[in-house]
DNA sequence: ATCGAACAGTATCATGTTAAACTATATCGG
DNA sequence: CCGATATAGTTTAACATGATACTGTTCGAT
């Protein structure tokens, strides 16, 4: 039975990780949301700040690429956002299916000024690993977080 | 600088490695869901059946202990389980509060075909990850997911 | 024994989420 | 140039989710 309780060991092994990453994820979301909610913004209206903020206007789909998100619910969060005026949407001419995504002067200044404490509550939360803890950590979600399929 | 220096590079390690567990639980998610959603079973309704398929019949509040869930979700989701069949609620006599959830045949049949296979399935997906490093991110992510807050 | 606090569950609202069908536009092969 | 195909975005339906306010029910302290 060496075959069948090496199996069972491996499943085992894996549940346990599986189980634990999925607590620790939620447990993380859980203890860091309240910084944004504070700030009436959603975790998801947050990284598309975010990423406007930080890599410039972008049309949908690579908003969507980039927050791993399909492209209806970013149709959802863009009008949240907007209906906010913290983005606005603008057209090309080039190509009229696109819009692009652009921070107005007051979503900027809305990240400009969340972005850092979010870093430094992430920075607090996260201190109860060690800084090799950390580095393992990342290494082994690396591993793990190898790309997607299509179709987003 | 020193001090700066310092705060800025535990803050980028930091932030790297909650980057790098937010997507790979996104990823590992994404992955596995559709052998759920196969069945037509969400990943939350999985959860309640599992639970109690392992743990046998328990009330409404233990099911949101158990999924870390709020109460108001679990109404929704067990509504949704019971309109397919899989549970029905039923009341005890001692505290006229509380509505025990409980698998139906169906839902045992369901839960009991669908078991095994989402075990191999995640099994199949950590098999990127060696037998020690399955074990170090379970330690890592038991350190971080120290325990909740209250409502639920 | 009663009244007030605690508790289990529900209802409602806003948001997020995916999938699928759909619209409009762009591109490519012949 | 033109028709097939691909692409960007929207819409809709179904479900998830947390917060909050609400309904009954139970329990505990006086």
């Amino acid at each position: 039975m060496a075959t069948r309780y090496k199996g069972k060991a491996a499943e085992v092994r894996a549940l346990n990780a599986f189980i634990n990453l999925m607590r620790a994820t939620d447990s993380v979301r859980a203890r860091l949301e309240p910084h944004l909610t504070r700030h009436g913004v959603t975790p998801t209206q947050f990284g598309v700040l975010e990423a406007l903020y930080h890599l410039g206007p972008m049309n949908q789909r690579d908003l969507g690429r980039k927050l791993l998100s399909s492209k209806g619910n970013i149709t959802t969060v863009v009008d949240n956002l907007e209906k906010r005026r913290f983005v606005k949407r603008t057209s090309i001419a080039r190509d009229r299916r696109q819009s692009i995504v652009r921070l107005t002067s007051t979503g900027r200044r809305m990240i400009a000024s969340m972005f850092p404490k979010q870093v430094r509550a992430i920075t607090e939360d996260f201190s109860i690993l060690t800084t090799r803890e950390q580095e393992a950590l990342t290494q082994l979600c690396k591993k793990l977080g190898r790309r997607e399929k299509k179709p987003r």
